[in-house]
DNA sequence: GCTTTGACGTATG
DNA sequence: TCATACGCCAAAG
């Protein structure tokens, strides 16, 4: 039995999904490709509620700040900060380096011509 | 229906 | 860096 899953929510899924390995999302970043620019507590809202048998690179969403947005001590705190590690992704004290890890560092590079593409 | 509550963001001091 | 305020909106009570 599939669960309909809203237009929206799906879209959501999707931005989150197309998340590169290795690289971060912030919430805002989400809502804004998933064609809902501020609404990033609407992807909040659709992570908490996946659909069972949906996976997701959800540990790859952070805040715009680059932090843990569960609660530190939690089960899901240590897994996303777990999962990030696995990828190569430094988690310091519930804390990525967005300026690092972030999707728009990849821009960046491509734009400013930096660092030789040694990606992943 | 109205109020509260969020896996949030930006602006400001 | 921390705190406060406000915007946002779906779900739960």
């Amino acid at each position: 039995m599939r669960q309909r899953i809203e237009p929206r929510f799906r879209q959501i899924y999707v931005a989150i999904a197309a998340i590169p390995p290795g690289r971060v999302a912030s919430y805002g970043q989400i809502a804004a490709r998933a064609g809902l620019p501020g609404r990033a507590r609407l992807v909040g809202k659709a992570l908490r509620e996946t659909p069972d048998g949906l996976d997701l690179p959800w540990h790859r969403v952070l805040r715009a700040n680059g932090s843990i947005a569960l609660a530190r001590g939690s089960r899901g705190f240590r897994e996303q900060s777990r999962r990030l590690r696995a990828e190569g992704v430094e988690v310091r004290d519930g804390r990525v380096p967005m300026a690092a890890f972030g999707l728009d560092h990849d821009l960046d590079r491509a734009l400013w011509c930096l660092d030789p593409p040694r990606d992943a």
